[in-house]
DNA sequence: AATTCTTTTGACCAATTGGTCAGGTTGACG
DNA sequence: CGTCAACCTGACCAATTGGTCAAAAGAATT
């Protein structure tokens, strides 16, 4: 899903990608931490050192930079959906899918911090991804967790809400960072932390739903 | 923890209460919508069918009212905080918080996503809240978790992380309710469905840590 | 070197919006 | 009824901010 990366063909194509992406990352940050309506292009513009003016010359509008931010973490979760292997077990393939999950928490909070804003919001952007991509990939995976019930591979259980529940507990270390980082002596974890954090929710969701596991090595 | 309501002692202090409870529900709603920048007064006040300087008459700024919003939420929270009884048995004390909090869920939809969006955004105005109070029933709550391990109760699992799991399930449902309606079809849960919810995530969680369960009847 | 296209930038504008205020209205109370 | 305090409200203001534009600077091409 992760789109190649070509070689710039000159001088100019170089910098106008490092430019794009220099304003991307810099809106995304702006965006989780003061929303959609808060972020103001002075904030991003200041924030990447370049002058406003610039800033609508790659973007016409606040929308068209937000609408782009939004995009590039909804691809990002496409490519963590996929760790979902629909071949595999459930011992697997919920294992891996939650720690990518957790991973994707840790190193791309703020875009993750948007897209709850987003949801939040009644999503008026992403309202098409959610109707369709999203959609479609919960209904084959939801399948695939049927599946498995009906092989008796786990206990009967609503796939959609094993779904909701994987969704939210990895993505709430990202999204309430700052609740976490204060409950934790006002520091955020450190890689222990993170490594115990990501067990733990493993742990609870496959027992929580009677995976049979492959026995301990 | 709720305030008992005591009767207005005439018309003039009834009108009071009503013009107050009025402001702050339909400014909840507002900020949930929009969030703290996006809400402009106007629309709070033509949400409550009042002129824009009346409300600036009972809140004098729109932070005034965002904090009283903020406060009223918490409150609500501590509520549900207390139903998780230290006297009574994991079954119970963590059954009856998770339910309670998905209720909350359901009926504080609006609350709930002002909480979310004032933590995502660094929670600059409740941070003494999380420090304080919050801190003080966390840790006081870890301590009978880890009672109960001790007591073999329940499975060694990180407190912390399973009351992040509480809470970010629970809360899934209110915070998201957008996403989740949109993948119910394009419309909210109904009973049935919010029991389901309920008793799904209850079970994976207290499955998930080994909760020695009371024998069915 | 000359030309053309892309990129950069400071100055500026119009719309939005939080907040003010003076004057009017209403209820409480003696 | 008269007085006073609380309450209501239309009109207004100053600050912020998304977006524009014309002119300058820089790269590519001939």
């Amino acid at each position: 899903m992760l789109v190649p990366v070509e070689k710039p063909k000159s001088k100019r194509e170089g910098l106008r990608r490092e430019t794009l992406a220099l304003i991307l990352a810099t809106g995304e940050q702006i965006f989780a931490d003061h929303g959609l309506k808060g972020a103001t292009m002075q904030a991003i513009a200041d924030g990447a050192n370049l002058p406003k003016a610039n800033l609508h010359y790659y973007f016409p509008t606040k929308h068209d930079l937000y609408r782009q931010v939004v995009e590039r973490i909804f691809n990002i979760w496409l490519d963590a959906a996929e760790s979902f292997d629909t071949q595999a077990n459930p011992e697997q393939a919920l294992g891996t899918y939650i720690r990518k999950k957790m991973e994707i928490s840790r190193s791309h909070p703020y875009g993750s911090k948007v897209w709850a804003n987003e949801v939040i919001h009644g999503a008026p952007i992403i309202h098409d991804y959610l109707e369709t991509t999203l959609a479609e990939w919960t209904d084959s995976r939801i399948a695939v967790i049927e599946r498995w019930e009906f092989e008796g591979l786990i206990d009967p259980v609503n796939p959609r809400h094993l779904l909701y529940m994987i969704w939210s507990t990895t993505q709430h270390y990202a999204d309430f960072s700052h609740q976490i980082a204060t409950l934790n002596g006002g520091v955020p974890f450190n890689d222990a932390q993170w490594a115990q954090a990501t067990e733990c929710v493993t742990n609870i969701i496959l027992k929580g739903i009677g995976v049979k596991r492959a026995a301990p090595s």
